[in-house]
DNA sequence: GGTAGTAATATCGTAATGCGATATATTGGA
DNA sequence: TCCAATATATCGCATTACGATATTACTACC
């Protein structure tokens, strides 16, 4: 059943891998450049940047974010010290925490993003020249095992 | 000088960080349930996937993953402790360090990378569709205001 | 209205991650 | 030989992340 895993194989995940964090390691290293850890400037970023029909819950946030919901409480505690966003009681549903910007956290948000703007345009496409380069390599991948398919979901959200 | 950001190009870009995080996350949760942290699978697939003309040395590695050295020094302790790697003096030059894939560490990394490269075939399809839709967000809009057009197009040649 | 169950947030303990600064060893020249 | 560059390792510290658990608020259901 088990299909050989060739060193083909390996290097087309590695050299995506490669391709995608040192696309992001860009942005890790201007959000530090303004003082932001990557994950702090993320989440700033996840509430600017939140769909419009969507509340900056802590629930919310997580998901944007790909976390678990008190692994991004904590990353709250830590802008809130900061004063880069406060947090709200939602009137409508006092179970609901509104996360919103201050001032300095938008500030520095801008800056960031401002760099990542016209960066994520030229990178972004040499990415995805090398993403469907990658994956490209082996389309007709013959189809596995069924059981292969119940797979779990990441998140409990 | 500064052109405003809209909350378009933070949406773009908050857009483009979800959908990276979570084609990233399902890899981790893989990594995850076969007993490894994701950075650790990580290394073993640097490994096990570099460039046929590379040396799995420290410095190597720690570009391969886009950390600093010592970062990854650290974290190939972690994997040396629980077995799954192991060091080797070069005896070239005695400054370096080559970190091997020990039995044990290849097996799990097999276990992760069986379950990732058909994911990866689909999902990534679906991740390179929707970076070019937030990368080309604004292409396809009229090119009136020359301020914003000094982006280049993407090019796909 | 009271109660059980669900949902959202927060807290605690612990391990992993990551960096800057610094230390040590090795190499390759001047 | 001596010195600068290179490679790895160590130390201290903050951040990140998770599982388990607690607390508060809402919702159904009786």
């Amino acid at each position: 059943m088990a299909i050989r895993i060739t060193t083909s194989d390996y290097r087309a995940l590695a050299e995506l891998r490669y391709r995608i964090r040192h696309f992001l390691s860009e942005s890790d290293y201007a959000a530090r450049r303004v003082g932001l850890e990557p994950q702090q400037y993320l989440l700033l970023l996840a509430i600017r940047g939140l769909p419009a029909d969507a509340d900056p819950t802590v629930r919310v946030l997580a998901e944007r974010l790909g976390l678990r919901h008190n692994t991004t409480v904590e990353l709250i505690n830590r802008l809130e010290v900061r004063g880069y966003v406060h947090r709200k009681r939602d009137v409508e549903d006092r179970r609901h925490v509104l996360v919103l910007l201050r001032q300095s956290g938008e500030k520095l948000l801008e800056r960031v993003a401002r760099q990542r703007i016209t960066e994520v345009h030229t990178r972004g496409a040499e990415l995805v020249q090398a993403m469907t380069a990658v994956l490209g390599y082996r389309e007709m991948l013959p189809k596995t095992s069924k059981k292969r398919g119940t797979r779990q979901p990441v998140n409990t959200s």
